[in-house]
DNA sequence: GCGATCTATGTAAGCGCTTACATCAATGGC
DNA sequence: GCCATTGATGTAAGCGCTTACATAGATCGC
């Protein structure tokens, strides 16, 4: 047809020799036209439109693909089709089981439609949050799952001037201005404070991650303030501790606020992992969980219910939270344009590490 | 210059226009020259051989960019480059706390060099695995790191074909047809019984993860089977309990087998979730441990220090896995050809859970 | 002061794929 | 039996970016 007039330029790599040396090249759909007599359109509707294909050519098509190996390649179909079929998770850290959970869930929710997740881990650092989402937008994710919506405004911002769908997780509040999934932290540490009220306690300790910058930690201490204050009590200074999550740290709170007077008689941990550090250390500094100190966790991680005495804690469903926004997402992605969603509802599991304190 | 024949064809987008309707799309580098009145291929080299471009000019594209919220996408350079930047990690699951480790590792020392890491949770499923090997290879992945070597031969034939760099990691046999990162396995629990045997116990029992195709456990079935048989010892079939492995599985084997007659003196667990399992349950039985059962893991997860009798195990650097593996392969994609990696030596951690047997 | 050398920038050719449109053969209606 | 359909396949135009090479000033040596 028509000819283009040859100009200076870098020579066109003559595609049909071989390469001129060491590693042979991955293969590419031309080359598997090439094999099986067909157009490279043919080859690429095998793939994507396999029923505008006569069977007897899909078939040596795709049996040439197998043999040599090739399947189309992401990028190159990204590009062309304007899809990269990526998602993004961000979350603080695969160390908490309760993320691991989240993200094995959604993960295993997209494998399915054929999207691939991308995961960030921020470790609770909001500029490294900001940080990994733009790396994302940069690798086209079509959609984002974030855990918290304590995050740099321009997070935000950044997502929603790209017109990609995204969703808030483990932390739902009604008056939010994202979507999110998750429950209500406030009214969870209520309960849990309200559980507490009512067997008799009134002198109350709080265990707790760090509040900064983190929206979720923060409803937690506010839900527990809410509760005492109906009581016309409150959380005295020296039975508040916050640091980092972490068995030790548990342990080590425990330890300093039983040494004050009057020590608490039950104290709330803003995890399990915090809980069980404590409920270690009081059982090895002699005390009886929960005669002498009753003690709350929540999350309701793998091992709470295998301690002795098991945990009373509040379950959260985190695989549920999981699919329930990869379910969000991929209706987004399907063009519809889901509602408000519900918020889950953790619920208040009574084990063993909780009762009336000792009069 | 040369004026191409106009052809009948799609009508080239207007791309001076504004968008017909609906969604803004999303700035493109050539965008981004306009509005700094430079060529595209300038705004490329701002991002890529920044040296390459005036100050000035550099300063004004990198503003421009900035106001537009442009950066390069990934497809496309990864296109242009032939170089994804992205690297696979294929594990079995996030929810063992030491593959979380490895890969929260690995995500961190790869996303300090701008690599991406894609993940995949296989879910002890040898088809999984394969399958998502390909999925990753279509998606470019550069590098692939993928837990254990019990795979099915394709998963390994169609990463070589690619010729990229991989590793195996949690795993290490010095005959192994792969290189590896890990530790060896028969070794370790080859000790492990060691130190039980020289304690004195004669009648042990062994609780393990599935061994079927899983050459880790297969191999630390071996090494506990090979130290007794150096004694003249035996596992009785009784007191051999294999499943999943999980907390509850550890407590009903360890009840099981302590109704046998004779009933061991000592466990050793695949690893420590089943050994906390083992644990809980003999402490329930009223047993006293380690006086009427030595018990010990493997791994050295987060609680097992924290356990009361802090639980014998053994250590396992798994965050140092996931660094070196990651490191391992970051010098095959710079081109070294890094040799035999040494394997790491898990210690022998004694703690609260292992004594001599009650005469 | 003039050609040789550099340096900064622009031009355009792909990277590997999808897909709108063109084409061509086979089919069916009357 | 001929034209309008229909269905299967091919052609070629991008998708957004990088980069080899071309080019045009600026700089420098003698």
């Amino acid at each position: 047809m028509s000819e283009r007039d040859p100009k200076p330029g870098p020579a066109p790599r003559a595609s049909g020799a071989p390469p001129v040396s060491g590693a042979p090249r991955a293969p590419r759909a031309v080359d598997v036209a090439a094999a099986a007599e067909v157009s490279i359109a043919t080859v690429s509707r095998v793939f994507n439109n396999p029923e505008k294909v006569a069977p007897a050519i899909r078939e040596r098509v795709l049996a040439t693909a197998k043999a040599m190996g090739w399947m189309p390649h992401a990028a190159g179909s990204a590009l062309a089709r304007r899809r990269t079929s990526i998602v993004g998770a961000v979350i603080p850290t695969l160390d908490n089981e309760v993320f691991a959970a989240q993200v094995g869930a959604m993960q295993a929710a997209f494998a399915d439609r054929g999207i691939t997740l991308l995961l960030s881990c921020f470790n609770y650092d909001q500029d490294q949050a900001a940080h990994d989402v733009q790396a994302m937008l940069a690798r086209g994710v079509e959609a984002l799952a974030i855990v918290g919506e304590a995050h740099r405004p321009d997070l935000f911002a950044s997502i929603q001037a790209r017109h990609i769908p995204y969703i808030v997780t483990y932390s739902h509040r009604p008056d939010s201005p994202h979507p999110c999934i998750g429950f209500d932290n406030r009214q969870a540490f209520h309960t849990i404070a309200r559980h507490l009220l009512d067997l008799g306690h009134e002198t109350i300790g709080v265990i707790i991650q760090p509040t900064a910058g983190n929206d979720r930690v923060a409803a937690r201490l506010d839900g527990v303030r809410e509760a005492l204050a109906e009581r016309g009590l409150g959380i005295r200074p020296q039975h508040l501790c916050e640091g980092e999550w972490s068995i030790d740290f548990g342990r080590q709170s425990v330890r300093a606020m039983l040494a004050t007077d009057p020590p608490p008689t039950a104290v709330i941990c803003g995890n399990d992992y915090l809980a069980l550090g404590a409920l270690l250390e009081a059982r090895a500094m002699g005390l009886s969980v929960p005669h002498d100190l009753s003690i709350t966790g929540f999350d309701d991680i793998a091992i709470s219910r295998q301690l002795d005495p098991p945990l009373t804690t509040m379950h959260v469903d985190n695989h549920e939270i999981g699919r329930r926004a990869a379910a969000y997402l991929l209706a987004c992605l399907e063009g519809s344009r889901p509602s408000a969603l519900p918020p889950l509802v953790p619920t208040l599991i009574r084990r063993g590490t909780t009762a009336a304190p000792r009069r």
